[in-house]
DNA sequence: GTCTATAGCCAGATAGAC
DNA sequence: GTCTATCTGGCTATAGAC
């Protein structure tokens, strides 16, 4: 190979460090929180290259943010479409929520606060782009199972109660390590232990009984 | 009452509307988020009142994030100091606190990405003020029942439920409402009728069995 | 494509008249 | 105590040389 950096390959090297010094930092820092200095200083360039990348910050952020939606859509989807019976899918649901949120922690607290900080532009992403909305799909289902008499539960507060539990240890991360003084290891052991435990919650909260 | 305005009062009444104005802006915005325009606005002066009663912003973030402390100490201490018994207890615990954040919505999500963004103000106002930490006495109190088999469960787990499933509607309401299409009279009544159910889930979590 | 320099904006903080 | 005017700094964005 030789050295002297073909144009096409230099941009795409370029476009794909900006993203994924983007993706890290936005992630930690929300749209307001982050700087493009720091977005450029670790892809390793200087600001005024991002500008010519990518017009602007929201620009730049809009990407990072759809491909956090469409991660997340893969992920549910990988699930929520499958033709497990709806107990079985609980189970994997809240399983593979919780291995994919150990590996990306930053992704819930993300989502959650740019969701409230910025409504209307998780509207479009979400709602406007011809996708199917994975969680309504789910919902039907439940209450498809409910009129079957294969469970018994409210298919809003289970949907709720699934995404309390397997969420909120992230989203809170920082304030449970503090108050219980656990060290990254020991809340990442703690998160792996209680997944058994918030799938049999689960599975127990829709007993027909 | 003559209208020659004493400066004492006067002086309260400024300070108490700046507090009640800054209070309403940074539960919205967060500490960065938040201008400290529109808090002069709301509280009717102008943003060089704002120095001269507070020195700067953070200093005026401060008073208002120990309040929102003392505040949440206080609904905490109500139900987890009383001697109820131990099941007793966490069903007042989760009554006590879904209707608290009822009256104050903003103040979980607020409390929440607070900590997530400036871990370090939150320590000294959380573990280096001298006081109990009410989490804290409470995870003993559910080891101390365990060891008399009254329950059977997790303290640091049980824990980590409970917050879940009061806080996380809250923390994660905007994306709630969108998902299921709530209006906001609808999500509050969800979330009262949803109080029945993660109270006996959390009950079926800790029977001895 | 890459850089330096700078424009332009906005927000927090301060000076100083009244 | 209250106001207007201004300073200062940080950040996004752009102009223009190379």
């Amino acid at each position: 190979m030789n050295v002297t950096t073909p144009t096409a390959e230099n941009c795409l090297n370029v476009e794909a460090a900006i993203k994924s010094a983007a993706r890290k930092v936005f992630l930690r820092d929300g749209l307001k929180g982050a700087r493009l200095q720091e977005i450029a200083d670790i892809a390793g360039i200087n600001r005024a290259m991002l500008h010519y990348y990518f017009r602007s910050k929201e620009n730049l952020f809009e990407m990072v943010f759809k491909e956090v939606i469409e991660k997340m859509y893969g992920r549910l989807n990988t699930v929520l479409r499958s033709s497990l019976p709806i107990r079985e899918k609980i189970v994997a649901f809240a399983e593979n929520f919780v291995c994919d949120a150990l590996e990306n922690p930053d992704l819930d607290g993300f989502f959650i606060n740019e969701f409230a900080q910025h409504p209307e532009l998780l509207d479009q992403l979400i709602f406007c782009n011809g996708k199917d909305r994975p969680m309504l799909l789910f919902k039907k289902e439940i209450e498809e199972a409910n009129a079957r008499g294969e469970i018994k539960a409210d298919a809003t507060m289970l949907i709720m109660n699934m995404l309390s539990l397997c969420a909120f240890p992230f989203v809170a991360k920082n304030m449970f390590q503090r108050m219980f003084s656990l060290s990254e290891a020991q809340m990442e052991q703690l998160i792996k232990e209680r997944l058994t435990m918030i799938q049999q919650m689960l599975l127990d909260s829709v007993k027909a009984d």
